[in-house]
DNA sequence: CGGTATCCGTTCTGATACTG
DNA sequence: CAGTATCAGAACGGATACCG
């Protein structure tokens, strides 16, 4: 697994003499921003929401996710461990057993995700009609002059 | 684990019976992954914040955020604005001069996103603290033998 | 079962050059 | 000033093969 890990934390550069939540964006806020896209990551959410009803074990995760590769599922996995939001328990028995729960931590972190997924939910309409409605006037002017 | 339903990639199976939110990734619940990604987007955020305070130009906008390319600031303005959550004004003068400003869309959608982001403030020296752990223990299990 | 290692196409993004 | 167009490099993610 070479990408897990190092992700490049873009850059840091400050300079304008103007900032305050831009600071997601500068050095120590490098590190907001490194959690905000663990969050915000494809996989990590339905994995989070998944385990937050339940311990699950990783066949489990991966037949209910179903659009995820065994690749991906064990990096969004290692991630989230190691972030402190899940806790992985070996079992040592022949077929090998894995269980896959969150830690207190992840459950607040799910909780908070909750009221962005009903904003989106809630405004989901309204952000479809924005798009037409902006395709529409690129359509308008792409037209044949 | 009946999971017969495996086709399409990008589909999803369920006959778990056990499913909820997992619907982010299926075919109605795309339109809420694909605007979870949207606010998710790393400099979406960004701007968002800037423009909730007030209304900027262009050029402001990319002093501001200083690590931005001017490309990937026009394809997030354009993004944002498609989505309904920027409105974008331009000036007929002679330097021209475009505005930039949150529509009460994205106002509601900042004040949403400032919980997530104080739940990572709050606990971002925790997860600094399980990534230490976990990165040392990682570290103990390769050790030279 | 639950991974890890590797190959490789696709997507994303920054740098650069040019325009109304 | 505020973009658009193009191109190359880096990152992402799936498929595949193999292991404890």
């Amino acid at each position: 697994m070479e990408e897990g890990t190092s992700k490049s934390p873009t850059h840091c550069a400050d300079t304008d003499g103007d900032y305050d939540i831009l600071q997601w964006d500068t050095r120590e806020g490098c590190e907001v921003r490194q959690i905000l896209d663990r969050v915000a990551d494809k996989w990590s959410l339905l994995v989070i929401a998944l385990l937050e009803r339940r311990t699950l074990r990783f066949t489990e995760l991966r037949n209910r996710i179903e659009g995820i590769s065994q690749r991906m599922l064990t990096v969004t996995l290692r991630q989230l461990e190691r972030d402190g939001l899940v806790r992985r328990t070996v079992h040592p028995v022949v077929p090998p057993r894995v269980d896959y729960e969150l830690t207190p931590l992840g459950a607040t972190l799910h909780a908070t995700i909750q009221a962005l997924v009903t904003w989106t939910e809630e405004h989901q309409h309204e952000i479809a009609l924005a798009r037409t409605a902006y395709d529409r006037r690129l359509d308008h002017g792409t037209e044949a002059s």
